[in-house]
RNA sequence: GUGGGCGUAGCUCAGCUGGAAGAGCACAAGAUUGUGGAUCUUGGGGUCGCGGGAUCAAAACCCGUCGCCCACCCCA
């Protein structure tokens, strides 16, 4: 097993098999997010290394040793993306697509980029399904991406997802309850573990994270109802979340690691994906836009992380297999006559345009061999054809779950194939 | 960057106090040219992660090294 080359850790290839999964959760998203007039947005890999820093903040762990950086032949800084808001900022200021809509609502789903130690539920490179709205403030904003999120993880088959809110405040007060809740930690010092001593430093709300158990105590009896109570608008939305029988709960200690959110920020949580147990994160981020150059615009958004949504569905997707499964069928002629590879062709072409997988092993016709290799693809439906069928114009199909088989006539083989594998 | 665990066939792994590299699954061919999954027969596959050391003898013991996984940090 001596091998020259191997992918970079944290780097997975998806293999025919699992890609499945892949391809079923991308469908379903743009399903859910084009039918409720989102729409898709691409953007490059590659962006200036400043986008990120200027968005994300200096001082954040993703940008000050997380990301991959270099630099070109032009000597111009760039980095992989290690999230997908600040390039949608940029392609909205950039490309002005603010002047000729009032707002904005985008989608996107693809890789990122982060060079952290790779772990379960961390990868190097991971993928992300998210929204923006943009310019689009109010509660109801909020409340409708809470719900979107909510809607679209039970769409693709979470039980009951939970979600996790708080409210950050916003950019005139946020300094202020930073330096309140530094000065209430710093009392507490004695009793907070190293890292929290570390975190008291750089960004104190980050001790929120802490899994150390002596340090439990202290965060429990933060101050935040003195320093920073839930006002108005935060009951207000809690309450429109219980008119629309959205579970959540509010968990105060709930901080996120990106500088550009303020208000409402909030996480899916799945109890069954270990250390890294958010599916996904998102939030109101009201300053981004004039902090990289545009009009102040209010935004709010969030992102799910794929391979953690599968990791959840994990158990519920045992059904899909079956359903890709059904769409499919196995072409058996069983001699070399140009009559019926005619009419194989004919069909394959019908069969195919109706968005069937038809399959066959080219130049064999012992039957025996064919049904074999149906059921080794796992295949259903084997749609036989030889000389007795000819005679009488017809096609044998044969069931191979149900040990059946059945003649149809070839002239509504392709609508008739087509129903039986609808249900 | 810091801890812990693990490296033997494509996959899951067994291999005892050192004594000729194994099993199951998977893959390929056949028994079987108009009725499949089973069974049987046969076959391909290995620098036992890599390097060194002690030994008559190492997959096993010692040292080093690399890789992977998990956890911390942080996040999706």
């Amino acid at each position: 097993m001596r091998q020259k080359f191997t992918a970079f850790p944290g780097m997975e290839d998806i293999l025919p098999g699992e890609v499945e999964r892949w391809q079923w959760l991308e469908q379903r998203a743009r399903i859910f997010f084009e039918s409720r007039g989102f729409r898709e947005i691409r953007t490059p890999l590659l962006e200036p290394a400043e986008l990120f820093a200027r968005s994300i903040g200096e001082a954040t762990d993703i940008v000050h040793k997380e990301m991959y950086s270099f630099e070109d032949r032009g000597g111009r800084k760039m980095s992989l993306r290690p999230e997908m808001t600040a390039s949608v900022a940029r392609a909205v200021i950039e490309k002005g697509l603010l002047k000729t809509a009032k707002s904005l609502r985008l989608y996107y789903l693809g890789p990122m980029f982060r060079a952290e130690r790779p772990q379960a539920g961390r990868k190097r490179q991971f993928h992300q399904i998210g929204i923006e709205m943009i310019n689009e403030a109010g509660l109801e904003a909020d409340v409708e991406v809470i719900r979107l999120l909510y809607d679209f993880l039970k769409y693709t088959g979470v039980a009951e997802p939970l979600v996790q809110l708080n409210d950050l405040g916003n950019a005139q007060n946020r300094p202020k309850l930073a330096e309140d809740l530094r000065h209430y930690f710093d009392r507490e010092k004695s009793k907070l573990c190293p890292d929290c001593h570390w975190r008291l430093e750089k960004n104190v709300f980050r001790i929120f994270d802490c899994k150390v158990e002596s340090c439990q105590p202290v965060i429990q009896s933060a101050p935040w109802d003195e320093v920073h109570p839930l006002g108005e608008d935060f009951e207000k939305l809690t309450q429109m979340l219980n008119g629309q029988k959205i579970p959540f709960t509010v968990k105060r200690r709930l901080v996120r690691g990106l500088d550009y959110y303020d208000g409402v920020v909030f996480e899916a949580v799945s109890r069954s994906l270990g250390a890294q147990d958010a599916v996904a994160g998102g939030g109101r981020y009201n300053q981004l836009y004039a902090e990289l150059g545009g009009q102040k615009t209010p935004c709010t958004g969030f992102s799910i992380g794929m391979e953690r949504l599968l990791t959840v569905l994990e158990n519920e997707m045992e059904p899909l297999s079956e359903k890709i499964r059904k769409r499919r069928v196995y072409l058996a002629p069983l001699d070399a006559s140009d009559e019926i590879l005619d009419i194989f062709r004919k069909k394959a072409l019908e069969l195919r345009e109706l968005g069937i997988r038809t399959e066959t092993l080219p130049g064999e016709f012992s039957l025996s061999r064919h049904l074999k290799r149906a059921n080794q693809w796992n295949i259903r439906y084997v749609l036989m054809l030889g000389p007795d069928e000819i005679k009488k114009s017809k096609c044998t199909v044969k069931d191979l779950d149900e040990k059946q088989q059945f003649e149809i006539g070839l002239d509504e083989l392709s609508s008739t194939m087509e129903r039986v594998l609808r249900t």
